[in-house]
DNA sequence: AAATAATAGTTGTATATTGCAACAATTGTA
DNA sequence: TACAATTGTTGCAATATACAACTATTATTT
């Protein structure tokens, strides 16, 4: 692979990464934080999820989820609920107003992409749908092949 | 476009961006942040950068800026230069160990894409670069667009 | 059954990142 | 010369994050 091309590649994934910082961070502005609206869609995609899967999903620390949530549940977003067969964990779940919520940062984010698209051809909607994944999945791999030898023995 | 198809998009992309945090983080370690690698890095490209045009090319406050910089220049890995022709402001260059550092910064980048796109075909290779581009030109119109209106009269 | 280990969550502490506003210094303009 | 614009820095506050220590609970081992 020529080295032209990875420099090229890695130039357009930083703006990439860049685009997609802006744009997270103002579409996410309906009062609420970037850690927040992701929080917030994690706990929309599994009804009831604890902390600790929230942490494993979002790859965050649990405190740092915990105190996410603390934020989430003081603006009445969300919701902690101790079950009785195990009282350890808490089930974290979204209010009417953050289900609202979502359903806006949804909204926002869907119309986003489809404008940011709206110039691609089937085929090109397609093939970059293909390729992301691919890319994606490539990447995860490769990370969780690192994350095993940097295992605690 | 299909509702559908966004949706699968837009869980990508997180994925996406999950991946490249975890990765950049992952690979910024020698001893230097995320920011301050991105920096050094936008300082590597233009010889002799103000921090008003670092701020610019990184989508930062300058007093964001200015800071990471004072952290850089303490460690040695770079310096501030004040022209006599404008003594307001300060010319950014990296030192010796500076450029050394975005060196291994590099390498390492460049081997992870290497290793990453290790299984896409040349045709891929071509495709994914070209979309890619094409994605994130969109992205950037739509953002000036936008800025364009909330511009300050 | 008691002791120990594992799990789940929270809190204390520290650090990093960031932006806005206020400011100082310098340069450009009216 | 007075005023405006540019450039950078500092004060301040908010957010995000992780690690370690801790509490409470549940599971396992002896």
């Amino acid at each position: 692979m020529k080295k032209a091309y990875i420099r090229r590649f890695r130039e357009i994934l930083r703006m990439f990464d860049q685009e997609l910082y802006l744009q997270n961070s103002a579409s996410c502005c309906n009062g609420i934080s970037l850690a927040q609206c992701h929080t917030l869609l994690e706990i929309e995609k599994n009804e009831e999820i604890s902390v600790s899967g929230l942490a494993r999903n979002l790859c965050l620390d649990k405190s740092t989820v915990s105190r996410t949530v603390d934020g989430l549940v003081s603006m009445q977003l969300a919701v902690r609920t101790v079950p009785k067969e195990n009282r350890r964990m808490a089930l974290i779940d979204l209010t009417e107003s953050g289900r609202q919520v979502c359903t806006d940062i949804n909204y926002t984010n869907d119309h986003y992409l489809q404008d940011v698209l709206k110039d691609f051809t089937e085929e090109e909607l397609e093939t970059i749908l293909n390729l992301f994944g691919k890319l994606t999945r490539s990447m995860s791999a490769y990370r969780n092949k690192n994350e095993q030898e940097d295992a605690p023995g």
